[in-house]
DNA sequence: CAGATACGTGCATATGCGTGCACATGAACA
DNA sequence: TGTTCATGTGCACGCATATGCACGTATCTG
């Protein structure tokens, strides 16, 4: 019993380095990128140059953050012509959510039982 | 029908300001910081100076992170003598990520409906 | 009370990264 | 083909922060 929680906590913890994922979280540890977040979801998918509009950073620098959240999963890119649209990923969001709450629990199943509130 | 789309982006745009907290991914951005959850996770409920054993970085780097992490809402900390305990704080983790998945499924529903997959 | 132990904090250093500017690249248009 | 527009990139600057050292504080022990 004890020895099969030992078991359980390598489990997790080796869960831990392959779940929690920093380039995910590195994406939205910056205020700008969050916000550039929040400005696809209340316009929709969008292109580079309308999504800077409304930022008040250079145009430069927001390409740059589309970049960073598109390589962390956040976020899906399409060419056309010259344009460059971005939209929220969110089966891809979803899944490292889900990644996170499965582990998450397993933790907490070994960690917190019914006694530590 | 579709001005109710634009009603929930724009709910949906408050909760990411909401939601998306960086001070939660901040914690979670660092590398050192994820290695001493997984020790956490690997050793159970710990005290820093066990903690910081396991870890390459001095005892003072470890106990700043270790308060980090507490502040973000991921650890839960209790002073015995003196010694400092810390623990996962699993039901603060899981109740962000519910918020989260909660966001996500409504953004879900209204950028990627059954059309892009 | 004196010493040892556990932890936190101020300070200086170094590294990472966000930001803006100038420029290059590629595509649409006359 | 020459021009304009949308986007990506190299470069330099400045700020945030991770790190280590020295020290202070609180607690336990003899």
């Amino acid at each position: 019993m004890r020895g099969s929680q030992a078991l359980n906590r390598e489990k997790a913890a080796k869960a831990c380095v392959e779940v929690l994922d920093t380039t995910f979280f590195k994406a939205l540890c910056e205020p700008a990128r969050v916000a550039l977040l929040r400005e696809i979801v209340l316009k929709g998918r969008a292109d580079v140059g309308t999504i800077a509009a409304s930022a008040p950073q250079d145009r430069s620098v927001t390409a740059r953050h589309l970049q960073v959240m598109e390589r962390a999963g956040l976020l899906k890119s399409s060419s056309e012509g010259r344009n460059t649209f971005y939209d929220i990923d969110a089966p891809a969001i979803l899944a490292r959510l889900d990644q996170m709450t499965t582990l998450i629990r397993a933790v907490s199943a070994i960690c917190c039982p019914p006694n530590t509130p």
